[in-house]
DNA sequence: CAGTGGTCTAGACCACGTT
DNA sequence: ACGTGGTCTAGACCACTGC
């Protein structure tokens, strides 16, 4: 592994298991360099990591510090602001199921042409999916996809999880998402499936998922049982001043 | 400003107005090295830049590429996800008045000071804020704050923008913030000061905000309109495997 | 003014992908 | 094998904070 990796890791344990104390500072920067027989710049790329993981800040001409959240954030082995699927989330908990409503293969509407940059003349999936939280229904998902990008979908794939189809089979990695939530009434569909009745509310999630290149791959549209999940997002601050 | 952000700004503005089109490789960072009369390093810095806000990727070995979706997310001049409070989301649109509903001085409850990092006995703010856009009720806000931070925080301050005021005039930053995000049915609150009646749901936004240097300084719980308002969100990929 | 982090250089070698 | 990005060095000077 990379030298200023290496040093981001031994940091982070440092101040996980209390060597370096919240809100304390960290020792300057010329003495982690001579520490760890290194450059500054190498060092500095060591904490940047930790400041991406909003560990720590540095504030010129003053001192490196340590958060005082930072003990508890670094016990999360994962990175900041996921895009799990509904399938890695539950994993371990509970078992998660999806019945296939529809899947079709049919042109796009200017919307979804816009939302996936495809021609009019392109071809996209549109997929209805079902999700079951133990037997019991609780999203309803709405997926509309470029045939070009999912090439021979099958019923057995959408069962389980496309996100894992894409990164393993096809090799093509995920990037970033848009999402949009908001709360809604429910429809004709939500009674139905998600057995709401008019006064129980549904969550909704619309959101663009874009591959690692940029190229959107997913226009879906979501909607959870108003007492089966909650969005959970983590904002980092930014460094910039407004 | 440093070098390697005036790069970065220029690399942005070529990739904005096509110079540099979506989905081609940028040139070598020799190249740019030399165009710009720097070393490798510095070009490294501004391209790290633009990775951040997600305009390009680098694949070693191979080169740099702009994603597809550059062009439009370049338009865009503030940074990823935001935590922009209701005050600026609206800034020049509407009009947002704010009126306060209750500020009292109490202690905490057993969450709410493990949420906050606080001893049982220091004091909070409990402020209960009706938002209103245009006139009318859009949502209500419940904030926990604690005392030590928001000293002698006065009915008017809580009327305009508390971020706005821990910025400017005590000189805090914001750091990151946790959000969870959910759909409910109205509570009494909601029926009498959001107008919801029985079928129109709230969209429920709890979230804790942290200053930059990791110390909570808000637990609150806001409920929209259903009609009134979602959430956006932006999600960068990590550049990790799983 | 002393001490800290921020930026920058001009190289070097390594790791990876492509051919 | 070659060309790309990734890492790393051993310095230098600048910008800011706090005494």
């Amino acid at each position: 592994m990379a030298k200023y990796k290496e040093i981001a890791a031994t940091i982070r344990k440092r101040i996980s298991d209390g060597t370096y104390p919240a809100k304390t500072a960290l020792p300057e920067q010329i003495k982690l360099a001579q520490e760890f027989k290194t450059s500054r710049m190498t060092i500095q790329k060591a904490l940047e990591i930790l400041m991406f993981e909003d560990l720590i800040y540095s504030k010129q001409g003053s001192g490196t510090f340590i958060k005082s959240n930072a003990a508890s954030l670094s016990q999360l082995d994962t990175g900041i602001n996921q895009y799990i699927g509904t399938t890695a989330l539950f994993k371990g908990k509970s078992e998660v199921r999806s019945q296939v409503l529809e899947k079709k293969l049919r042109l796009p509407t200017p919307d979804e042409s816009e939302y996936l940059q495809l021609d009019e003349i392109e071809a996209v999936y549109d997929i209805i999916r079902l999700r079951f939280l133990d037997g019991k229904p609780y999203s309803i998902e709405h997926s509309v996809m470029p045939a070009k990008i999912l090439k021979n979908l099958t019923k057995e794939i959408l069962e389980k999880s496309i996100y894992y189809y894409l990164e393993n089979k096809l090799g093509l990695k995920i990037g970033s998402a848009y999402r949009k939530i908001s709360a809604d009434k429910p429809n004709d569909m939500d009674q139905k499936y998600l057995k709401c009745d008019l006064t129980e509310p549904v969550l909704q999630v619309e959101q663009t998922v874009f591959l690692q290149n940029g190229i959107p791959f997913e226009y879906s549209t979501t909607r959870h049982r108003y007492d089966q999940g909650s969005i959970i997002t983590v904002t980092k601050g930014n460094g910039a001043p407004a």
